[in-house]
DNA sequence: AGCAAAACTTGCGTGCACGCAAGTTTGCGT
DNA sequence: ACGCAAACTTGCGTGCACGCAAGTTTTGCT
């Protein structure tokens, strides 16, 4: 199911996909972000500008896509991969934090431009939110394909948790709240992610022991 | 501290935001959503149509805020004002059900033109997340304000979860998955909400009894 | 094979978002 | 009371996103 045989049609597209965002990041780093045209990156790809559009909605989106394209499904397969005696967080977890932690050292370099820029980087946080169908898939698979519904609001809430932990990451941090000094400074992404998770784990191991039936449990006026 | 005094320059911003989203309603009910420009709109508030995206990024953005405007602080002040010997979960989904049950006869023709428009719905969908810095702010009180981080985790869950029943409310539902027939026709949206909040139940609880029971996981910065 | 429908690309036109650099208003310290 | 600094508004210019209606390629059916 995963290595579909694929269309002509449907690999022409991945092709053109990636051919755009790769053009896109490469021009970037060449010239920085801010002398790059939309042109110029549809015109690297052999395509009309048009055609861009209809792959990515915005010129930051292209450029982050190289990074994050295929963390998504990645992340869902880890998932799927997990030994199954571990419980659901864990997997959950080791896959989340095991994709993000990036041993491309291509995505280096990208990644300092990305956080340096501020529409970059808010496309970046925000592409956390593109991991939220495979990893349905891949939750509603360990659970029993019957609670599609659930799985659906397990995954957004990981995607959710994962932007979060992004923020605060790839963010100078303003010193707005002068309240309590304790706040922690952004240490490194694998540890903000295994902490922004963590308050998701009782959710993850009630669903996975909770799974027989009814959707809709008890409802208390 | 929700009621500050506020300067003068605050109110004018405020007064400004208000005019600007019951203008872009008004005129998107008359006119319907595609006969309206932005400039008709900044001149129906007065104001340039410079300062008119100051304040909204997107004419869709203003026309969903007359809707949805004040639902964030709302949720905010209602699981705050929640009796006490009820757990934090129940203070949350209710807050959120109830703030989202609209007694208001107004909107309904708004809702209407929303959920008809593609673009207007996925403007109102994405309206959810904002209710994730006011709902931290009142789960962090809570939970004592110590806990900021595990707070924000949650309310951005929380904002998830509202995402995905808004998602599920507002779609004419795509039949693209025939696997099983069991999916629920999208019911009320109550309804929608309170199951599509009740797997977090379990990480709201949790956080709430500090002591969760064995996330064998023990960050220490 | 051959053809018709469906999917994708492309050019064009329109309205728009947003950076920038004045000009104007509000707030605050002395 | 005065004036300076910060915040906000506004006009302008630029690049862009996206609807639309051809034109082109892929696919499925007979």
């Amino acid at each position: 199911m995963t290595t579909e045989p694929a269309g002509l049609r449907e690999r022409k597209k991945q092709a053109t996909r990636q051919a755009l965002r790769e053009a896109a990041l490469r021009l970037a780093l060449e010239r920085g972000p801010d002398n790059v045209r939309v042109d110029d990156i549809a015109e690297a790809a052999g395509v009309s500008p048009r055609t861009y559009n209809n792959y990515f909605s915005s010129r930051e989106q292209a450029i982050v896509a190289a990074v994050t394209a295929e963390r998504e499904s990645r992340i869902a397969a880890a998932v799927g991969a997990h030994p199954v005696g571990t419980g659901l967080a864990d997997a959950v977890v080791e896959a989340v934090v095991t994709q993000y932690t990036d041993p491309d050292e291509d995505a280096r370099d990208a990644l300092l431009l990305i956080t340096t820029r501020p529409a970059l980087r808010e496309a970046f946080v925000d592409s956390a939110a593109a991991i939220t169908p495979p990893l349905t898939a891949a939750i509603a698979d360990r659970l029993g394909a019957a609670d599609d519904h659930t799985a659906h609001v397990l995954a957004a809430s990981v995607a959710a948790a994962v932007h979060v932990a992004l923020e605060r990451w790839a963010r100078p941090v303003g010193a707005s709240s002068p309240a309590s000094g304790l706040v922690v400074p952004s240490g490194s992404l694998p540890d903000l992610l295994r902490s922004a998770l963590a308050p998701l784990r009782p959710a993850l191991d009630a669903a996975e022991n909770h799974r027989p039936q009814a959707p809709e449990e008890d409802r208390r006026t």
